[in-house]
DNA sequence: CCACTCCTTCTACAAATGTAGAAAGCGATA
DNA sequence: TATCGCTTTCTACATTTGTAGAAGGAGTGG
């Protein structure tokens, strides 16, 4: 069964364009990281294209796997949602971030290398997923907490939550920020988010 | 004088990052963009490791120059600012953006590629300029407005504005917002913008 | 035991790439 | 004009890479 095995493969693919990027992903390179005879990955993915394509999906469905297991707390996205939650749900999408930065770095960083990539592929545009998922969530809950154009608004919100991702993870925060994987950069995150949230619902700040 | 031949080549260079990614970017590939004679590139930059290095520097350089023409308004960064200023921060900010994904989509794409690469090797985060040219104006402006932490408020406002820049120009927003060069985009761009910046000056916000 | 089928591993090879050095052009100065 | 120093152009060559196919097992059914 070759199932276990093209995981391994394409998990192993992820790691080395997220550590040697675009250029370094090559047959021989991803052989070389998964601890497989060279090779292996040219049999598997005849060309490639087909190797990242499967990068591709792989991401997106470790993606979707991962936005469905972090759900936002219940509520979220009920009328009810009030000031309160929001420190909470803040919080949240905080840990969501810090775990992407951190654990789950090679995974972001691929992510966005093949974002970079499907500019001038756009077969690869796949990778939706993580966004659209995370849109339609923002835009219901912005919708339940009374914003305005929650649609737009939610288009904003997380457009923005994903810079404070890529800032830490290849920007500037990456320098000044706390050092990812620890509670204080989890808590400088929730503050940012929580002023977003509050901001793009239309409620009053909370102060920074 | 080679320095005018230098500059074309380090503009191909971009132009072919941009359009091509990281795996393009070979001396011969410049060399075509450039419509100079093979082997020209790879005269003037013997090894791929200097020719990336001239492209981030070339990068730096321009994004310098253009944060410099790019000012905020007059009084932006005074104690002075208040409110309505906002809204023309806000526009100006926003018509910057949009230019940085239709008339130097090339460069903004180069930059992210650099980015992305620069997390492997650490030698290439000269292009900090940009960043760090857009905090020191941001925390002087947020600090004038009256927002409590400035330099964390800063911080999260840059990044939160190059992750709309960067949803316009590679993630979801390339295709569901206007398109980049419009009045309409720059509209969109300036009401997320204004909203950051009343959030994170701390001042209520005005509806989205 | 054999034949057949799959999965795996190895090898081959053309094309592309990085890099260095040779050749050629060309302006200035004696 | 002959020579020198420079920039530009061309050529060569070892590596790396993509890709295809051959060789080698290992399990299964006869």
């Amino acid at each position: 069964m070759p199932t276990d095995r093209l995981a391994a493969l394409t998990d192993a693919a992820i790691d080395v364009l997220a550590e040697l990027g675009m250029r370094g992903l090559t047959h021989r390179a991803v052989d070389a990281r998964a601890g497989l005879p060279q090779g292996t990955t040219s049999a598997y993915f005849r060309t490639r294209k087909t190797l990242i394509e499967a990068v591709v999906h792989r991401l997106a469905d470790l993606d979707r796997a991962d936005l469905q297991a972090n759900r936002l707390p219940a509520g979220a996205d009920s009328p009810a949602v009030g000031m309160d939650d929001i420190d909470a749900v803040a919080a949240d999408i905080a840990a969501v971030l810090d775990r992407w930065i951190s654990t789950a770095r090679n995974r972001t960083l691929a992510r966005y290398a093949c974002l970079l990539e499907a500019t001038h592929h756009p077969e690869l545009q796949t990778i939706l997923a993580h966004g659209d998922a995370s849109r339609t969530q923002a835009r219901l809950m912005l919708a339940a907490a009374g914003a305005r154009h929650p649609e737009q608004a939610g288009n904003h919100l997380v457009a923005c939550i994903d810079g404070l991702l890529f800032d830490r993870l290849a920007g500037a925060g990456a320098r000044t920020a706390p050092p990812a994987g620890t509670a204080a950069n989890r808590a400088d995150l929730a503050t940012a988010v929580a002023t977003l949230l509050r901001a793009f619902a239309g409620t009053g700040p909370k102060g920074q």
